[in-house]
DNA sequence: CGTTCGATGCACT
DNA sequence: GTGCATCGAACGT
């Protein structure tokens, strides 16, 4: 079942833990590719520091303010596209960033996006369990790009199934690759899963 | 094992 | 002009 837009409309923290083993997936004319999810970053209001809504409204960060249940993807270090759902009621900006993924559907896919990634030149692509480790990573194995922008995420091309799987269990810690807004653990992911990012942060993992 | 650093685009100041 | 919610290669220990 594709979670309903109210899924969103709560509290981020608790989106963020709900979206552990949920299935996220994208269907393209060239293929559909699917994971589920065990990575994710809560991003909370203008107060956070960390947040994108940190500014004031902005034009890149519209989709934040607008309603819950929709991709907010952007670019990131000019080469990686993040892909955000909204979270919370319309003018209460905040969102949870998907940061990896257990590749369950299209592999071959993931494997054939991901070896094109300018970087990895003449190298094939990862591991499959690399394939949707890390948050650029995963929009790349997906084909998830800025045209995804402000998607609503309960029906379409782009969107989030409940397969009511258990992935483990779950452990709290601190966002990674952010300078700021650092003393909260509102990073959640499964304790222990290969396909979690952040090995140089080193931390919890269990 | 660890740290450094280049690639690369654009929103924000 | 500055600084990213990154990735992975290159190098040092």
């Amino acid at each position: 079942m594709i979670l309903p837009r109210d899924f969103y409309d709560r509290p981020t923290l608790d989106v963020a833990r709900d979206l552990i083993g949920k299935l996220l997936v994208h269907r393209l004319p060239e293929g559909t590719a699917a994971g589920l999810i065990v990575e994710a970053e809560a991003y909370i209001g203008e107060d956070d520091p960390a947040c994108h809504a940190a500014t004031g409204p902005t034009e890149r960060n519209a989709p934040l303010y607008g309603p819950p249940g929709r991709a907010y993807v952007y670019l990131n270090y000019g080469l990686h596209d993040m892909m955000n759902a909204v979270t919370e009621r319309d003018g209460h900006p905040s969102a949870v960033l998907i940061r990896a993924l257990e590749p369950v559907e299209g592999l071959a896919l993931m494997r054939r996006r991901r070896a094109r990634a300018p970087w990895r030149k003449g190298k094939g692509p990862p591991p499959d369990h690399d394939l949707c480790r890390g948050p650029g990573n995963l929009t790349r194995a997906l084909g998830i790009t800025l045209a995804d922008n402000c998607r609503t995420l309960s029906r379409g091309q782009l969107t989030i199934h409940d397969r009511d799987v258990n992935v483990g269990s779950l452990a709290w810690s601190p966002r990674i690759g952010i300078r700021v807004g650092t003393e909260h653990h509102w990073r959640v992911a499964v304790a222990g899963h290969r396909s979690v990012s952040g090995q140089k942060w080193k931390r919890e993992n269990e």
